[in-house]
DNA sequence: TAATGATGCTACTAATATTGTAGCATCGAG
DNA sequence: CTCGATGCTACAATATTAGTAGCATCATTA
């Protein structure tokens, strides 16, 4: 799968807009649960692949290459990295994991 | 696949945690751009799928279905539209549209 | 009432993406 | 030099998505 540069041609748009670009990539598989897991702190590439429970090594590569030239994440000496605009990105996101909470709670509630 | 149901197991994790499920379900293809599209405004089916410039219908109707018994949309005579929920929910990722912007910049910037 | 066109959606195959596993190359410690 | 750990690649098996055709239903209109 190509990377889905802003300002060129993604999955869903051929204006560019760079939202859409955004949005093909985050919705790739893994893509937002590597920025969730490496916002709890830097890891390397095993820790990082623990963290994601089931992510296989070669897809975790791909992803991270796909973030890194999209300067999502970096690579150090110490591991992989959210750089400051994919913590940006991620404090964006955050909230969701308290909206999760009230959408299980409501999931579950409608279900009775 | 499977419905990622908060409570239960998704890919990425076995605890059940609503956020994992949560990050499973906007990680599918097009799942974002379905929700993205709807907070525009309401669509008919074919409406929908012509928003959505490339998706095939099998899909949007699969991540449709997905995304009704998640409670994050729902369809009325007038068409599909977001939820109270996945107006929330909206809400909350509405914010990326102004951060992809400043990401492109720095993409392309970086790149000179 | 029968023909027409639009809509919601299903069916099916080809193309792609992801998993799962094995393992190679490199490095630092001993 | 040997050992274990790490970063990562290779590749076959499996799962997901795209692309296209078309059916069933309904409202319109001739």
């Amino acid at each position: 799968m190509s990377l889905p540069m802003p300002g060129e041609q993604v999955r869903g748009s051929k204006t560019g807009k760079p939202i859409m670009a955004l949005l093909d990539l985050l919705g790739r598989t893994w893509a937002l649960g590597i920025v969730w897991q490496l916002s709890k702190g830097s890891a390397t590439f095993r820790e990082l692949q623990q963290r994601c429970e089931q992510i296989s090594p070669s897809l975790l590569n791909t992803r991270l290459k796909e973030l890194k030239t999209l300067k999502i994440v970096d690579s150090t000496p110490n591991g992989y990295q959210l750089t400051v605009t994919g913590q940006e990105l991620f404090s964006i996101i955050s909230p969701l994991e308290q909206w999760s909470l009230q959408w299980a709670s409501k999931i579950k509630k409608d279900n009775v």
